[in-house]
DNA sequence: TCCGACGTTCTGCAATGTAAAACACGGACT
DNA sequence: AGTCCGTGTTTTACATTGCAGAACGTCGGA
């Protein structure tokens, strides 16, 4: 799935490196590139003038940051994702009457991808943002695209990725994911235990084309105090249904 | 400002163009984008495994395209940003009370980029979405930035990017744009009579620092019906001068 | 089965990316 | 002022490596 080029371009790769630098910290100067990477300064230097020359960073007095033409071209992305368009005023619905925290993905490369977020009045805070990429075999989101999709993609996906735990309710177990997955396939709908954020449930819905391939999922979050693991989940699995359901419809005939 | 580099990376140079390419058709085939940059197609070919690598491209079959890791390091870079936080609740109130179309931004590389907009219930459809890029010197938005900057950066940006004509009212004369702006910095807010939008009127107010400085603007566009050039502006500009004032206290503040 | 169109891999030569050193610049401290 | 650092930038010469072209593999249609 991540392909290894065999004749990769070292050069790049080092970009590639020093735009990762400049990703992580917000901003940097060339010596702390260079130092970071174990590269000469001028090669740092070179790399940093090609992508300024092209506008990919900016230079601050010393510092060197990336530029927002990173966020023009992911706009530009995203809308041309027809999900996206479809789903928008019907999630800002949701979340309104809803007062929750609603989230619409889509997946690529085994990632899910955050396409837009609605916080209604009550909705939690927690540190996702569009753009954001999440694993999928832990949330509500992720595991309602694992289930749609075929089998041996999941596979494919659980090997690449693997399993990383990020709360101690996270699936790590591959058979029982699987036997979970098959259920959420079933029934339509995904929970989420605590699973990815503690003290937070979620049900997910994927998104589904009439000839039942995934172009994503949506997801419901609140508090645990408000959605008994086990008790009456029904009132938001049906607002979370019925949400998928129009955006469905939207796409399938718009 | 667009800084000449004087030992380019070649091989970066070609990456770029074919992101380019790819960010300009939806998707393309290896031979497609040979073709286009007439560049041997085995070169092609290194360049897009050495980004499939590295997740910035996919490829759906034969197709290859752009991936969501722009919209992640976009989305990243945004949420890095304070006034994009400051700013969103304050909008999305302005929206809701004018029904009105709001719209952030901020300025790099002398220009406008859309940080974030929010639709009132009887918002214009324009084709800007998050991450878009403008001209400073033809909107509301752009002028209140350029406004309050020193007027040598403002020489530079007029110097790099010209005064293109969007519509027949736009400023394309230096002098003319010099004379306006002043006027924009002593009265505080900016007014975009269908100079980008044939239409549209818009106001526009800066967001500053206590030291004077602009960290972008914000600005409310109506169909022109609603708003008279010459006529009563006062509703509008109370409400953007006062929205960009509570941006403002809260950039200082928290 | 052959043929054509396409993506991929291979290979040798020339282009070019790189390290190291020299240079330029600015601020801090005498 | 003048000297020293610590920067970023430019230069240069060498070896790495990117690249064109050809060969190969693969798929589909005739």
């Amino acid at each position: 799935m991540t392909a290894p080029a065999n004749h990769p371009i070292k050069s790049l790769e080092k970009t590639v490196e020093i735009i990762d630098v400049l990703k992580r910290r917000r901003s940097a100067r060339l010596g702390e590139v260079a130092e970071e990477l174990e590269l000469n300064k001028s090669t740092v230097h070179n790399h940093l003038s090609t992508l300024r020359e092209h506008e990919y960073v900016v230079k601050d007095g010393e510092e060197y940051r990336l530029s927002l033409q990173f966020l023009h071209i992911g706009g530009v992305l995203r809308n041309e994702i027809d999900l996206y368009e479809a789903a928008k005023p019907k999630l800002d619905r949701l979340a309104e009457d809803t007062g929750a925290l609603v989230t619409l993905a889509t997946h690529e490369r085994g990632l899910g991808t955050v396409l837009y977020r609605a916080k209604g009045a009550d909705a939690v805070e927690i540190d996702t943002h569009v753009g954001s990429q999440l694993t999928l075999h832990n949330s509500a989101l992720g595991k309602a695209i694992l289930g749609n999709l075929p089998r041996s993609d999941v596979e494919t996906i659980v090997e690449e990725r693997e399993l990383p735990a990020a709360t101690e309710n996270t699936i790590t177990d591959g058979a029982e994911l699987y036997d979970e997955l098959d259920e959420i396939r079933e029934r339509g709908w995904a929970f989420d235990d605590e699973e990815n954020w503690r003290g937070l449930r979620c049900v997910g819905a994927p998104i589904l084309t009439d000839e039942g391939v995934v172009k994503g999922a949506i997801s419901l979050s609140v508090p645990k105090s408000q959605l008994a693991a086990d008790g009456d989940r029904q009132g938001y699995v049906d607002e979370i249904k019925s949400t998928a359901n129009l955006i469905e419809l939207r796409l399938t005939y718009a």
